[in-house]
DNA sequence: ACATTTTTAAGGGTATTCCCTGATTTTTTA
DNA sequence: TAAAAAATCAGGGAATACCCTTAAAAATGT
């Protein structure tokens, strides 16, 4: 039985990189290469792989909802996440949201394979890198908090407008809430950055990389 | 004459890709692919390659500051740099620390021939869009600085006071200044980079690395 | 189904920023 | 030395941010 892939991700080389990979191994067929969310939104369905590798990092959508969309039409397939870095917290999110396995990019094509067959055979595939980070994680419970505060979405859009300069009037136009909804999730952001300021907010979340 | 290409990139991913992309015309050679800035000194003298495709986001040095130890050592070392976005301060800061090309992640086979030709030839390769960036950039302020608008001895001081989330009250007590005075100062440099309030001051100040 | 988190919202303030105008003194530069 | 730029200060008002408390839906997770 030949097993169709597809990949998606906005940098060609990677493309290029992981079909010339599973180039040479008869029983793979790549179906798909896809650079953007909606390419591989349209296309999933015609090309009918059994396994994605997906970029989290997509410019158009982030990975978790990408992720549910495809799963949702397509319980079948198998979604392996591709990134750059082992961002536990994000790790735990995409695999509690049904996705399948989780690769950093600097993987060989053996590891490659080893995924692949993990994932059709329906099991989990985490990388031993990501394995034991999560393993710390339960034992230690102190290494995600040390670096980046957390915030909820809706502080995230309010961060963002925050630092699109516009007052809290027109970010409560903009995300169609109350004023005063908007200074409770700045108060919230401050709390949770240890700001004094909307100055101090936009300091510590360019410094933490929030933005 | 055989082109001998050397990557160093710590995707493996990326690694192959280009190597994928390389294959297939005769004259090029891959001599190299190193997943590591150490690797790349340790072996770009033995390789001897015409050309080095650069990830200029290694986990253990940035891509300045490699290029310049590997231009000390191989002058004739043509250097194309890789990234995923265009950060046009750092694509400026590169070429002029002798960097030869600038290429983003998803360029296909022809613009990476391109731009080794280009390079190969002596000149500079850059990809349109940054290219048009970089344009964008000179055109819209010609006369004064063009890089970064400048702010007098006391508009810096105050912006620094800004920046540590002071109050005016508090700037005013810190420089011994009239609260009135202060005002005056954070008006002006609003001004002067564009801002809407001190949001935007800090925004665009840690933008334009003045702070 | 129940507990937790998130999102929503309000009242009622006080503090601060933002914006205008106008002006004097000091420093730098041509 | 004259002209330009920078630094100083002020009045006054409107807009906005900041801060506390409280609390009910709504979404999420176990």
């Amino acid at each position: 039985m030949v097993i169709k892939v597809a990949i998606t991700d906005d940098h060609k080389m990677v493309l290029k990189g992981i079909a010339a990979m599973l180039q040479g191994t008869p029983e793979l067929q790549v179906v798909g290469m896809y650079e953007h969310a909606q390419d591989t939104l349209d296309n999933i369905e015609k090309d009918a792989p059994d396994v994605l590798f997906l970029d989290i990092n997509l410019p158009d959508i982030n990975g978790i909802d990408l992720s549910k969309m495809l799963l949702k039409t397509n319980p079948e397939l198998k979604i392996i996440a591709l990134t750059n870095f082992e961002d536990i917290s994000f790790v735990k999110r995409m695999l509690k949201n049904g996705v399948h396995g989780y690769l950093l990019k600097n993987t060989d094509k053996l590891e490659l394979v080893t995924a692949m067959k993990t994932v059709l055979s329906g099991e989990l595939f985490l990388q031993k890198d990501i394995q034991a980070s999560l393993l710390n994680q339960g034992s230690k419970k102190t290494t995600d908090n040390g670096l980046k505060p957390k915030l909820t979405r809706r502080e995230q859009d309010v961060l963002v407008a925050i630092s699109e300069e516009l007052t809290t009037q027109e970010i409560s136009e903009k995300l169609f809430i109350s004023p005063k909804t908007v200074e409770t999730h700045r108060m919230n952001i401050m709390s949770k950055l240890g700001a004094k300021n909307s100055v101090g907010i936009i300091k510590i979340a360019i410094e933490k990389e929030l933005l």
